[in-house]
This record gives structure tokens, C-alpha cells and sequence, in this order.
DNA sequence: AGTCAAGTTGACAAC
DNA sequence: GGTTGTCAACTTGAC
């Protein structure tokens, strides 16, 4: 590998392998075994991230979650120039950023993580395509799992994917041990890009850390480090924010969170999600699923670490599905039925999903959205959301609950598509099968359970701390009103510096009236559902399950 | 086929 | 304060 070889790609390309690794989710030099294959035999790797336009829109992935995206490739860069190497960002189309790389470096293997998102499935399946256009040898792992998806519908051989997680349970102890963590890619093992793409001081650390790009002399001038540096948020037309860092992007912060959570034995083995608190000023699960989402964090090595915890310690510890295992197998469920599901993101078109007369109110929708409800509880919930992007995953269920059929009865598609502008744990597998759960659309069927705007909270906040930090306008309500400001007489609420209807909202609805009445409309919708599914067709002798008997794109499946 | 227990984490009243 | 049963009401999976 000369200069002169770099600067005439292809002249002998049978006799050498060029390799362009590209990060998608798997942002992490851990446990990463298509970045491994990607070195396999190399003699240089090109690791890359494509800043996508699908993806960078405000409106859609909101500016934290997109900051949090920014840290986390960030920060990969760093950890690959520590090992003389670094990140090419390229902004574009992958199908047209990618034939333009393959040609300008001569790469002759492209190597990724699968991924089974649909908008992914698409993009990779034409990536493909145009790989071998350019006779470039395309490897992919998938490794964002404990089992590959496609691995679980093999074992089932032809039987519906589980739609109850205690089934998933026993499909998951029938799939063998999850494989092993791979070795971290480190100095040794990873060959550097052609030097003139390394600044000075990376192009030392490349030559110290293997023999691949060594003993090179390139002028300063011909130095391009700067082409494919990692952006900020104003270069990808986002706003800057000034919004405190309180979750870290970063292979690195999540290495450490997960240490810290595994250094405190006794919280393994006895945590229990439904014992944790929604409304806690510190968050009381371990938020480590914005890492997970961007694979920051292995969920493997998060898996096997807390199997090793567990067996090294003597005593008895929580199981799922509330254990922290649990909460990982939460996690392959979902991915598992988002992978197996048409139209998994949707209510038409998709099998497993009731069939259910949402109502379409842009002043429902907003007052829910802008946290402006007049629930104290839901708004405060909300502005942690927006202000922070993560909340518990109750505080979850409560703002859900009350979007769809407990209080609002708006789609839970819009309620999904709102979560995912702000979480920066954003995970379109695990939030769309969330919603369905908490909708009572599917997984989850008894509708007559229902949040209380007002209970819920107040079970583990009596107080209400929580909405006094969040919701500064209720600061000085009397705890015995500060879940329902409105019954607070009049000289109380002036006292407390929030008049209702001038400081904060009356209730958009109340509560113990609508609600009754939309477990009718659920009920209805339920009864409609198993009316034969199918408008139009109605063979009373057929099945009594609603449109569409299973998730797996099966046999008998009834069209969507 | 029919029955029954279970299902990640509801609210509330009664004890 | 913890547990239990009730509330109109659900579906799935195992037997």
C-alpha cells in the first residue's frame, strides 16, 4: 500500500483489500464483529458514517436526540483516532455517497451492521445492489441484538411470531447461548486509510500502532483531514442548543454508566421495573437505553455482564420480565415484531394491530404535545421529555395512556411519531410496539386498565416534587392540590401565584367522565374487530380473531 | 372444543 | 401501611 496505489484505485484490486466499514447503529469499537471482518486481511479500513438528509430534520429527530447522535459519532471518531485511525462523515444519500467512496478509495469490501428498520431494509437492500456494480464484496452482521431477528423466525419454523412476552421467553431459552462479546477493536488490529486522509499527530499514532500505513512520507499540504470531519449542529442546519448535557453521546459514557450501574451489586439483583419511580428527581432505571439504541452500548456485552453479575452473586435476584434481563428481552421482543410485522409502524395494514377509531384533534394533539393538558402529572412528564429527552418508561405509559384511550383518544401513531422526535433513546422497534401496548392495539388487551392522571403519580410523589421542578408555575401549590390545581379555592390558587385558566390550563378533559366513555368506544371498537376483521367479508364461520391472525408475513396470512 | 389461568407495572375500597 | 377483592369490561395459550 504505496501512495501511489491509493492514487490510482483499482490498479490492483484483486491482489489487495480495501475495506469502508459503515456505522449506522453499532457506533462503538466493542463487540463490533463487522468492524472485525472489515480488517480481516486489510490494507486499509475506511470507516464511515453518512449523515443521511432522511433523518436530519428538526421537526422529526428533534435537536437533543440529534446532539445526542452528534456525541456519540463524536466521540467514535476520538476513539478511532486513539487507535490511528479515524471517521470519514459524509452527508448524502448512501446510494449516492457510497459509489462515490468505493471508486474514490477502491474499496472492495463493504462491511455493516444489519438493521431491521424498514426505511433501513430499503436503503441496504439498493446498497447492496450497487455494491456489486462495483465488485465490492458487501458483509453484514448483525450484531444490534442478542439473536438475530432472522434467527428467531427460523427457529419458529412457520409459527406465528409471539405476541406475549412470556412465549418470546421460551423462544428466547430455545435459541442457545447468546454469542460471546467480540474483541474490541484496538491499534493491532484495525489497518489505517491512506495517510494523506490523517492529520500529523493521528498519521504518528497510525504508524506506531501497525505496520499497514507506516513509514509514509506525505507533504502537510496534501493532508484532507478536514473533509470529513465530524459536523456540529449548525453544519446539518440544526439550531444550536444550550440545553444542559445531562445523557452524554459516546461509546465512552456508555461504557461508564454501564459500569456504574454493575459496580452496585444489590441494585442487580433487585431491580424491579414496576418498583421503580416514574416521577424520581434522579432517574431510577439506569438510562442506558439511548446507548443501546445507537449500539453505543452492546446489548451483548450489557447482557453477558449482567449474566456474570448475577452468577457471581450467591444470593437470590429478580427475573423477568421486571429483572434488568428482563428489560433486554423487552428490547428482542419488540425488535423481533417490528422485524416480522408489515406495516409495523401503523394501524392499517398491520396484522397485529386493532383496528380503532381514533379521532383526528390538532388542539387535542397540541395541548398533549406542548404539555399544556392542565394534568399536572402529564404535563410535567411531558416538559421532562422535551427538555431532557429521556423519562421513565411509566411516565411513558401514563402519557400515553392518556393520548389514546384514556383520556384524549387521539392515534397512538401521532403519539409515536412525537416520542420519537424527543427521546433520545428514540428506537422505532421498541417505541412503535410501546404504543401498541399502552393503545390496547396490541399485545395488551385490557382496556378497562386505565392511568389516572392524577393517581398514578401521586403513588410515589405525594408531594409532587416532580411537577414543582418541571412546572415552575405550580412551584407554590399546596401539595394537597398540585395534582389537580383546579379544586384549589380560589384565594389558595392566588397565593400560590397560579390562577387556573391564567397561569396554567383548566383540564383539557375530565378525566373520571371521558374516560368511562372511551372504555365504551374501545369496548365497541373490540367488538367490531371480532366482527370478522375484514370490512366487506363477513364468513361469521371464519376465525374469531380480528384482521389478520399473526405478525409473521406466514402463510394463511389475511391481507392487510 | 371448552375451560381456565395468566397476562411487565390500574384505581379504589375494604380490611 | 400492606394485602385483597371488585370493577362491566379484555385475549392468549395451555391443557
Amino acid at each position: 500500500m504505496t501512495s501511489a496505489a491509493v492514487s490510482k484505485p483499482g490498479a490492483k484490486r484483486a491482489a489487495r483489500t480495501v475495506s469502508l466499514h459503515w456505522f449506522r447503529k453499532g457506533l462503538r469499537l466493542h463487540d463490533n464483529p463487522a468492524l472485525l471482518e472489515a480488517c480481516e486481511g486489510a490494507t486499509h479500513v475506511y470507516p464511515v458514517f453518512i449523515l443521511d438528509p432522511h433523518f436530519a430534520k428538526p421537526d422529526v429527530i428533534g435537536v437533543l436526540r440529534y446532539r445526542f447522535m452528534l456525541q456519540t459519532i463524536k466521540n467514535l471518531d476520538d476513539n478511532l483516532r486513539e487507535i490511528g485511525s479515524r471517521l470519514f462523515v459524509v452527508k448524502g444519500q448512501p446510494a449516492e455517497a457510497l459509489p462515490r467512496l468505493f471508486r474514490e478509495w477502491g474499496v472492495t469490501k463493504l462491511t455493516f451492521e444489519s438493521d431491521t428498520e424498514p426505511y433501513a431494509k430499503v436503503r441496504d437492500r439498493h446498497v447492496c445492489e450497487l455494491a456489486a456494480e462495483h465488485q465490492v464484496h458487501v458483509q453484514i452482521f448483525p450484531s444490534h441484538t442478542l439473536h438475530d431477528p432472522e434467527a428467531y423466525v427460523a427457529r419458529l419454523q412457520g409459527k406465528d411470531v409471539p405476541t406475549v412476552y412470556q412465549s418470546f421467553v421460551k423462544l428466547f431459552a430455545s435459541m442457545g447461548p447468546v454469542a460471546p462479546v467480540a474483541p474490541t477493536v484496538d491499534a493491532k488490529r484495525l489497518p489505517s486509510p491512506a495517510p494523506e486522509y490523517l492529520s500529523g499527530r493521528d498519521r504518528k499514532k497510525a504508524d506506531q500502532g501497525n505496520g499497514h500505513a507506516g513509514g509514509e512520507k506525505i507533504e502537510e499540504d496534501r493532508t484532507r483531514s478536514d473533509d470529513f470531519s465530524v459536523p456540529g449542529l449548525s453544519g446539518i442546519g440544526y439550531p444550536e442548543t444550550d440545553a444542559p448535557t445531562l445523557y452524554p453521546g459516546g461509546e465512552r459514557a456508555a461504557l461508564a454508566r454501564m459500569q456504574e450501574h454493575l459496580a452496585n451489586v444489590k441494585y442487580i439483583v433487585t431491580f424491579e421495573k414496576p418498583k421503580t419511580s416514574p416521577n424520581a428527581l434522579r432517574p431510577s432505571t439506569t438510562v442506558l437505553s439511548p446507548y443501546l439504541k445507537h449500539g453505543a452500548l452492546s446489548s451483548r456485552l450489557f447482557y453477558h455482564s449482567l449474566c456474570s453479575t448475577l452468577a457471581q452473586h450467591k444470593g437470590p435476584h429478580t427475573q423477568p420480565p421486571v429483572s434488568l434481563v428482563g428489560q433486554l428481552l423487552w428490547r428482542e421482543f419488540f425488535y423481533l415484531q417490528g422485524h416480522a410485522t408489515p406495516n409495523f409502524d401503523k394501524m392499517v395494514g398491520n396484522p397485529i394491530c386493532r383496528q380503532i377509531p381514533w379521532g383526528k384533534d390538532a388542539e387535542l394533539l397540541g395541548a398533549w404535545e406542548e404539555a399544556r393538558t392542565g394534568y399536572p402529572f402529564i404535563d410535567a412528564c411531558m416538559t421532562q421529555l422535551r427538555e431532557e429527552g429521556w423519562i421513565h418508561h411509566l411516565a411513558r405509559h401514563a402519557l400515553a395512556c392518556f393520548l389514546t384511550r384514556g383520556d384524549l383518544w387521539q392515534s397512538w401513531e401521532e403519539g409515536a411519531r412525537v416520542f420519537e422526535k424527543y427521546l433520545l433513546d428514540a428506537d422505532w422497534s421498541v417505541n412503535t410496539g410501546n404504543w401498541l401496548w399502552l393503545s390496547a392495539s396490541a399485545f395488551f388487551h385490557q382496556y378497562f386498565r386505565v392511568y389516572s392522571p392524577v393517581a398514578f403519580g401521586a403513588k410515589t410523589d405525594k408531594e409532587g416534587e416532580y411537577i414543582r421542578k418541571y412546572l415552575p408555575v405550580l412551584r407554590k401549590m399546596p401539595s394537597k392540590y398540585i395534582y389537580e390545581p383546579w379544586k384549589a379555592p380560589k384565594g389558595v390558587q392566588e397565593t400560590a401565584g397560579c390562577v387556573v385558566g391564567r397561569d396554567y390550563p383548566h383540564p383539557v378533559v375530565d378525566h373520571a367522565t371521558v374516560s368511562k366513555q372511551l372504555m365504551g368506544k374501545m369496548k365497541a371498537a373490540y367488538d367490531a374487530n371480532k366482527e370478522g376483521g375484514a370490512k366487506g367479508e363477513e364468513k361469521s364461520g371464519e376465525k374469531k380473531r380480528p384482521a389478520g391472525e399473526d405478525g409473521k408475513g406466514g402463510k394463511t396470512k389475511k391481507r392487510a
